[in-house]
DNA sequence: ACGTCTCTAGTTTTT
DNA sequence: CTAGAGACGT
């Protein structure tokens, strides 16, 4: 790796250059720009131009020649976050940026590191990277070779423990040293292993790439140091989702040049339990602080505040919001945009009508019925905490017929079918991937069941050899009679020719391991190839017939799927590399025209923005989430509360806000609290809503009674369920909302009305029975049923044995 | 080896 | 309630 400064006189001249682009940027924009050298925090609040920032920077950089394209390392999280960060500094420089071969995910960049110095750590650099569903398989196989039982350590769990580990960046020998417990070692014992099989597979998983990226820096300063000077500038997207090794893995790069921007808001932090660690973004100033013996600066800490995105009362609300987290660095979001309309708040009697309220509403707002003006269905979202609160929508538009379109669900390359045609494509390319071959050894159907299974895992283990050499061995040897043995002959014989045909359409991978050159994404393909060889090996090996024989309604979708991924291979010139890209690019996004609403959870929401979004579920227990409470305590109420803010605030001219007064949750009635995150919205921003064929109030309030605010009670008696409307909308229904016959009493939402049980104390579950308290952790109990064994539980969902009676089961 | 049954658990998700 | 995974029977 050389020096590559430009000559002075180069520079100078390129310094003199215009920028244009700084035309329009804010005072607090352009100084973010503008302060290229040494750290930067940027701390920019929803809507505030944060993507602007990012890439005007980029573009400035690169404009002043202080640094060429390949010089400068920018990563995001998405695939999507850094296509768009391209094509909009492209927009800036006024042409396609020829290069930025660092700017990418945390991941991609880090494969392409790892790929260079895979050997250091024990790894040929043709490695492959395992998804979920690979690394789950390969858990419960480390698992069962210990001979542990599976209920007792189930292999998700120890799969998000190491994916936990990971996160931290620590390796099995630094997990001993940090967390040594008693429940621990096995687990430490079990990531040894699968980081073993890993080795031996010569794969990796996702934590892996960052994991392996940090030992070879810390283990080889060398490299670490090439790498540290290749980086002029850094610049990270998101910084508030940095999980700890992220964070490592930047602050290494960064000790060079020390030229580190990294934009981030606090208040968007959502991700915690996935490991992303607000307190990177705390840490920023301490890590970067001045160093006066050695002349540094400290970082600038830089505010965007100016919001471009909402009207000042949903701002307003969502500022009131989150008001109420303590850990926070705070910003005050301002806008001078117009008034506009307040935040709008709605109670309904159940789940159901919820759905049949908004739908109705989104429906004529997307005609002009309302007079907030027309709101395309395309330009309306409903945002959820969780999934399966989507479906009750989902039932409602199909009933009436409303477009709409579900972000988030399975994608596209998780599918079953994709994930077999790829194990094809997999041990055709690489025949000792073992992981490809028990996958589809028997798919379709070969009459190779676990017996045949058996005996080629036997085989293969005693020669040390691959699967699929094993199998060649039982079929060399005749071991396997009948069906199975001429089925698997076959299945060895055509992949033996895949494989040939594989390598004889493309060579090797280029031994090419200098950081220097740049490799285009997806290089134009020269011939085809590679499609027509596909093409053959999912039908000569029965995989589409095996579907075209199907007769489930699926099975059509999923030959239509096959055709996309064939379709998919034109953009590349090779299997190899389309699996190698396959691997890391787990997002397609198919454009429709046709108008629809969008239905996403408020987690995918990030980033976005709609002209009205619709923000249903607010009650206690779904949001926040009860689970998440239970689980973080106190850090998981102000990541809820984030993520209210993030909802709030995705919003740009409407916002609605709903609850129900009951749901049903796993199959049960539940009389329902609205959200304590309502009552902290000041009430000036708040517009309570009545429910249409509900007037009429006065009729009491047969809803539950919140004693809560004068905005929730407001909002509550807008339910009035015995009202003249209420049964009107009932026998209008298709399928009439049947009031819940039996309202259990609502859980206990601050522990206080909770009654407390102690070990010894006699408890009654609904479901487990009777059973005595043996230990209580906060409101987590641990009880031996007397018929269901020992289990932990809720205390809301016991009750003491002596009031059982009382509770009509 | 495969289909049917029972049991169980049940946020958020990218790469 | 309901999807998915394992157990069990044929």
């Amino acid at each position: 790796m050389t020096e590559t400064s430009l000559p002075l006189s180069q520079r100078a001249m390129m310094a003199q250059r215009p920028a244009p682009y700084l035309e329009g940027l804010n005072a607090a924009q352009r100084a973010a720009v503008e302060a290229l050298d040494g750290p930067v925090l940027v701390l920019a609040g929803a809507g505030t131009g944060k993507t602007r920032v990012l890439t005007t920077r980029i573009a400035h950089l690169l404009n002043t020649g202080k640094a060429r394209p390949h010089e400068v390392l920018a990563v995001t999280f998405t695939n999507k976050a850094a296509r768009e960060m391209k094509n909009r500094i492209s927009r800036l420089m006024g042409e396609a940026i020829e290069g930025m071969p660092w700017l990418g995910t945390f991941h991609s960049v880090a494969v392409k590191i790892l790929r260079r110095h895979a050997e250091l750590v024990g790894l040929n650099s043709s490695f492959t990277i395992l998804d979920t569903d690979d690394q789950l398989r390969l858990m419960k196989q480390v698992i069962i070779a210990r001979g542990i039982d599976e209920k007792k350590w189930p292999a998700r769990q120890l799969a998000s423990l190491i994916d936990h580990w990971k996160n931290r960046g620590w390796t099995p020998e630094q997990v001993s040293a940090a967390e040594s417990t008693e429940f621990n070692r096995l687990g430490i014992t079990l990531y040894k292993d699968y980081q073993n099989r890993l080795k031996n597979l010569n794969a990796c998983d996702f934590g892996d790439l960052l994991l392996h990226c940090l030992t070879i820096f810390l283990q080889h300063p060398d490299v670490l140091g090439r790498y540290q000077q290749w980086f002029r500038y850094i610049l990270v997207d998101e910084y508030q989702d940095t999980n700890v090794a992220q964070y490592l893995w930047l602050r290494l790069l960064a000790q060079g040049y020390r030229n580190i921007c990294c934009v981030g808001d606090d208040d968007q932090s959502i991700y915690g339990w996935r490991g992303a660690e607000v307190g990177n973004i705390l840490r920023f100033e301490k890590d970067f602080a001045a160093d006066e013996d050695k002349g540094r600066a400290g970082p600038q800490v830089i505010r965007l505040e100016q919001n471009y995105r909402s009207t000042p009362h949903i701002l307003a609300a969502a500022s009131s919001v989150i008001a109420g987290n303590r850990e926070r660095l705070g910003k005050t979001l301002w806008t001078d945009q117009a008034e506009g309309e307040k935040v709008r708040l709605i109670g309904h009697w159940d789940g159901e009508e919820e759905a049949r309220w908004i739908g109705e509403e989104a429906e004529a707002l997307s005609q002009g019925r309302r007079p907030q003006g027309v709101v395309g269905l395309n330009d309306q979202a409903i945002l959820v905490r969780a999934s399966h609160q989507m479906r009750a929508f989902e039932d409602r538009f199909l009933t009436i017929g409303l477009p709409y379109r579900v972000i988030g669900g399975p994608r596209f390359y998780e599918r079953l079918e994709i994930r077999d045609a790829m194990a094809y494509f997999r041990l055709a390319i690489t025949p000792s991937d073992d992981l490809a071959f028990e996958r589809i050894v028997n798919t379709p159907k070969r009459g190779l069941g676990d017996k045949a299974q058996g005996l080629i895992r036997d085989i293969a283990r005693g020669h040390e050899e691959p699967l699929l050499s094993g199998a060649r061995r039982v079929v060399d040897g005749a071991m396997l009679g009948g069906k199975g043995g001429a089925a698997l002959r076959k299945f060895v014989q055509d992949m033996d020719r895949w494989h040939d045909e594989v390598l004889s359409a493309r060579p090797a991978i280029a031994e090419d391991m200098v950081i220097e050159p740049v490799v285009p994404d997806a290089a134009p393909h020269r011939d085809h190839n590679h499609i027509r060889l596909a093409e053959r090996m999912l039908e000569d090996s029965g995989y589409i017939s095996m579907w075209q024989n199907d007769k489930t309604p699926e099975a059509e979708g999923r030959l239509e799927n096959l055709k996309e991924l064939v379709k998919a291979l034109e953009e590349f010139d090779s299997l190899q590399g389309f699996l190698e890209h396959v691997a890391l690019i787990m997002d397609n996004e198919k454009d429709e025209a046709s108008e629809k609403i969008t239905i996403m959870t408020l987690h995918g929401a990030k980033g976005l923005e709609f002209p009205a979004v619709w923000l249903p579920g607010w009650e206690e227990g779904i949001f926040p989430s009860q689970r998440s409470l239970d689980e973080t305590g106190n850090r998981g109420l102000e990541e809820e509360r984030r993520l209210a803010y993030v909802g709030i605030t995705r919003a740009e001219q409407l916002c609605t806000i709903s609850f129900a007064a009951n749901r049903r949750v796993f199959g049960q009635w539940q009389s329902q609290l609205p959200s304590r995150f309502i009552d902290e919205i000041a009430e000036e921003h708040v517009d309570v809503l009545t429910a249409p064929g509900l007037y009429g109030g006065g009729y009491g309030a047969a809803a539950p009674s919140y004693g809560k605010s004068s905005v929730e009670t407001r909002a509550s008696e807008a339910n009035v369920y015995n009202s003249p409307g209420w049964r009107r909308l009932q026998t209008q229904s298709a399928k009439p909302a049947t009031p819940p016959r039996k309202i259990t009493p609502p859980a206990a939402l601050n522990g206080e009305i909770l009654p407390d049980f102690d070990p010894g104390a006699r408890v009654f579950h609904q479901k487990f029975g009777y059973g005595t308290v043996v230990s209580a952790d906060g409101d987590k109990l641990g009880v031996e049923f007397d018929k269901a064994g020992s289990k932990h539980v809720m205390s809301s969902y016991v009750v003491a044995a002596d009031a059982a009676s009382d509770v009509p089961f």
